[in-house]
DNA sequence: CTGAAAGCGCTTACAG
DNA sequence: CTGAAAGCGCTTACAG
């Protein structure tokens, strides 16, 4: 392994003027030695060693992003897609990207302390758990989707209630007055929640309120689809929580003999890249993850450049995508 | 920060004993001093430095997934997923997962070297630099779906030539005769070229050939949708090489008019989780992404242990998923 | 079972 | 512009 040193004996000079030539502090190097370690750290390959550098500096250079849940998260593609915006941007400012999955809050702690992360940034639910993790560590944690008490934490989320009544407004606008909702998660999230009190609070001002019973948390998909078809009444409008409930409900209400939107109309949330290539196409609410992604890690940096910062918040805007899954009830003049 | 002098001399022994405790070593210590020193590390809330053990040891507890292309490949269900898998796996393994984002290979030896990798794992097409990248770095590389001339190289991948071949015997057994393949990546990715190749070569052997021509390439799907419709002659079966194409190209072919598998006849590879939601449900090859990812990582610690091991690949096999994407044409007997 | 010494490769802080 | 010294927090190797 080439270190500094060698590249120092080579050069014959000492440790520190190669030191600050590999970290481009040229104005307290002459020329002459620039040019002459540059080209032996060239001809010596030399690579920093990076745990020595963090042991001395105390600066890692790596940013964990945490994701909850072990059993692979990465089968939602909303989280991939954020993970992967996520590193793109760590990466292109210097930094290293260490992944975690975690389910047990107290694992969050361990491992940033454990190797230094300058910073963090949340992909999840861990509303719960954000007053103790901050506690616990003194460096910027940016949480996204997150719906806590704590007064000051940094949150990088979007208008999950306006999303909710883009959706009831446009069940309405086409008619629609019997509604039902499908929301995974529904008691442990408050992101779901807000979608879901910004539907049914919607509907109701209309004065076509959603009936408790209408509110469905799936177990399992088929039996909430299932649920869903035994529901009394005519629903002929449905406002599933995520993309990917609306997806798999499609397929599985075909399964059943009901089609999307005959016979029943839906709309989804998130925008995922397969709502636009699903049959029929979803109708649903956007959210922008490139620019999520974009925010969350702008303002860690902002932060880690400038600690005393008071804790800002960003409340991105979401909007209704039109597509083929809902239909236009023409209802007789009353 | 605490640190194992802060232990040491809050037990009142040297910080030796400390480390022999943190490491687990406990047959080198008496019970009187474990317990001692345990319940000071509890107190006092005490987390190793990382960075110190892989400076002081040599050995960082990092392992590496090289994923190819920066520009989001987390857009790829398949990368996303066989990426879940491998960080889950790697987490369980009490090792830690550095995600990089790579286009140029020369970065990768930068990356593996400055945090002293103790493995990577790559996934993407990396054929061309396979032979570089491990002369540069002296540590168990593990390859995924490549295909390479080098002789001594790890690879976890799937026999892609059959799911070609299985695809090609599928659309014969139902009839077709006429055929056109869609693969994305064709004249890089020697993976794909497997599965076309598999598909093209019992096409061929069962006498009817697949013309050149047939054979797309996409630069966008719009552009090879359209490509698709404009062939000459009565091409009823489309082989997707990947389903993310297939599932495209499903919706394309719907706005342009042609219902699949009314018009066309369809499968695709990968069995992504989207291709049983799709509508129709689509007829597929699969690999087992779970498994592959299993296998890449238990190779990789298999090599940590024992580094003597000769190379070794492995290859998993693929099954036909029959869905509702090909349908069966009855040919007048002649 | 216990501990003092040296060292991993770098940076910080200081003196010149 | 240059360099000698000390130290980051740990482990290795050795002596007892």
């Amino acid at each position: 392994m080439v270190t500094l040193k060698d590249i120092a004996r080579e050069a014959g000079v000492s440790v520190m003027m190669v030191s600050r030539v590999v970290n481009r502090r040229y104005n307290e190097v002459s020329q002459e030695n620039i040019d002459k370690i540059q080209a032996i750290i060239q001809k010596l390959g030399y690579i920093p060693d990076s745990s020595a550098r963090s042991l001395s500096s105390n600066s890692s250079k790596i940013i964990s992003v945490i994701i909850q849940g072990i059993d692979n998260p990465m089968a939602s593609p909303y989280n991939a897609n954020m993970l992967g915006h996520i590193i793109s941007l760590i990466q292109a400012r210097g930094y290293n990207a260490m992944v975690h999955f975690i389910d047990d809050y107290a694992e969050v702690t361990k491992h940033l302390r454990s190797w230094k992360s300058e910073g963090a940034i949340f992909l999840g639910t861990f509303d719960e758990n954000i007053r103790q993790i901050q506690e616990d560590n003194q460096i910027p944690l940016i949480f996204t989707d997150s719906y806590s008490s704590v007064r000051q934490f940094i949150n990088i989320g979007i208008d999950d209630y306006k999303g909710g009544v883009l959706a009831a407004g446009h069940f309405l606008k086409n008619g629609h007055r019997d509604f039902a909702v499908i929301a995974p998660h529904l008691h442990v999230s408050q992101l779901i929640q807000q979608r879901v009190a910004g539907f049914c609070d919607t509907a109701a001002r209309a004065g076509f309120a959603v009936p408790p019973e209408h509110i469905l948390e799936p177990y399992d998909f088929e039996e909430a689809t299932d649920r869903l078809c035994a529901l009394r009444g005519t629903v002929t409008a449905v406002f599933a929580a995520t993309d990917i409930c609306a997806i798999q409900l499609i397929s599985l209400l075909k399964k059943r003999g009901r089609q999307v939107p005959e016979d029943y109309s839906l709309i989804g949330f998130d925008n995922l890249l397969y709502s636009a290539f699903s049959t029929p196409a979803l109708t649903t609410i956007a959210q922008n993850i490139g620019q999520k992604a974009r925010y969350a890690v702008d303002t860690l940096f902002h932060y880690l450049e400038d600690s005393s910062l008071p804790a800002r918040s960003v409340v991105l805007d979401v909007e209704l995508i039109e597509r083929d899954s809902v239909k236009t009830i023409v209802r007789p003049q009353t």
